[in-house]
DNA sequence: CGTTATATGAACTGCGTGGTTCAGCTGATT
DNA sequence: AATCAGCTGAACCACGCAGTTCATATAACG
């Protein structure tokens, strides 16, 4: 018996699991469910076309997997629970940082955003599981990074969880929109700074003590 | 004109044109560009399908008369230029509200965010057309109120657009995620109220003087 | 070596769907 | 009454694509 998960062995090389996976991801990223061809996926997958059907059960599965498997892999947390050592203003910096390079810069991401949004009627647990490993489980991190501070009395919060989204909201501020809507084209890096170090402002505004 | 369906006495009479694009906008919105039927989209409307092609040359271009149709129907101001006889605190809380309602409530807008950020890499211009007419309009308005409250001295606001698009965000909070991603629920008045209270109540932390 | 399990590629099936055709109906216009 | 334009429904075509079949190849393992 041959062990298909790579991660679990000494192999030089990608999976076929992963193989496909990956092409996967780029091909409903780039077109859609409806708009993407399985012969591609296997084409750019350098893979057969029944190979992937002996590791995916149909399209959708195929489909399920991928939104999973890109969220595996951006395990990159939002708000690591290491930033709670940081003081207040300096940590949400940090968090705002993360989530400004995400809504700016983050290619996988926004695709998903897009197929999610798109196609939420005929999948909604695969959007479901989106909203639960991605944007929820990133705000209830921040949330209780705030819990942290409030409990160490470097920020005055009422509602940590309806802080947590307002913070995030603010972060997309003049670099989400025109991606959702637009192309992949990404924020600068100057863009994703400004309009973190503006989101923090606003936020200590609100919720800093001093 | 005549109604068809005896059945159909009390529906308001519209045209044919309008029936159409009527059920176009609704699929389009619901499934995306290559989701939706074209027969679907006759039996929605009551039509046989080659009147659709009567009308329309083809898909496409009944997406992108959909997309304009809505945009015909939509055309709600946000930031009434009487606002600004109002104190800043009171004006500020209309435009939020506004905000609210239109991302808690409002069906059409939220159709019109799906097709557009589904079908943007087909049909740009159509998005273009959306951005210029909806949310950028939007803030431009907004921003035009905080300038006169700046200068009446009640705000102090150094970028005013950026600041515009900060509040439209913050209104978003806990409310537009879910309708974009889920289905086309509405929040509840509360929810757009408590939202709207919020967001003012943070952006005048920040850019409130006193 | 033989066995077993999986990958391959090319051809094939079947279905969904965009778009068309056509004969007939309806309702306005002259 | 005659004509004409536009709607209807049902059948139809063409094509793309999801998913399968099959004969062959490869590679691990005993």
């Amino acid at each position: 018996m041959i062990n298909y998960k790579a991660s679990e062995m000494t192999a030089p090389r990608l999976s076929i699991h992963e193989k496909i996976l990956d092409a996967a991801v780029e091909q409903f990223a780039a077109d859609g469910f409806e708009g993407t061809n399985m012969d591609v996926i296997a084409l750019h997958a350098r893979v057969a076309k029944p190979t992937i059907y002996n590791h995916f059960k149909d399209k959708a599965a195929l489909y399920l997997a991928s939104i999973e498997y890109m969220l595996s892999r951006n395990r990159a947390t939002i708000a690591s629970p290491s930033f709670a050592r940081l003081p207040a203003e300096g940590g949400l910096l940090k968090v705002a940082l993360e989530l400004t390079w995400l809504f700016g810069r983050d290619d996988d991401m926004l695709m998903f955003c897009k197929m999610c949004i798109a196609g939420n009627d005929r999948f909604q647990t695969a959007t479901d599981t989106f909203l639960r490993n991605g944007p929820w489980r990133g705000t209830d991190e921040i949330a209780s990074l705030l819990r942290v501070w409030h409990e160490r009395g470097e920020l005055q919060i009422e509602r940590p969880s309806f802080a947590a989204r307002q913070l995030s909201e603010l972060c997309k501020t003049d670099i989400f929109d025109a991606r959702l809507f637009g192309g992949p084209a990404h924020a600068t890096e100057e863009e994703c700074r400004f309009t973190a170090e503006q989101a923090v402002k606003t936020f200590l505004a609100r919720y800093g003590v001093d």
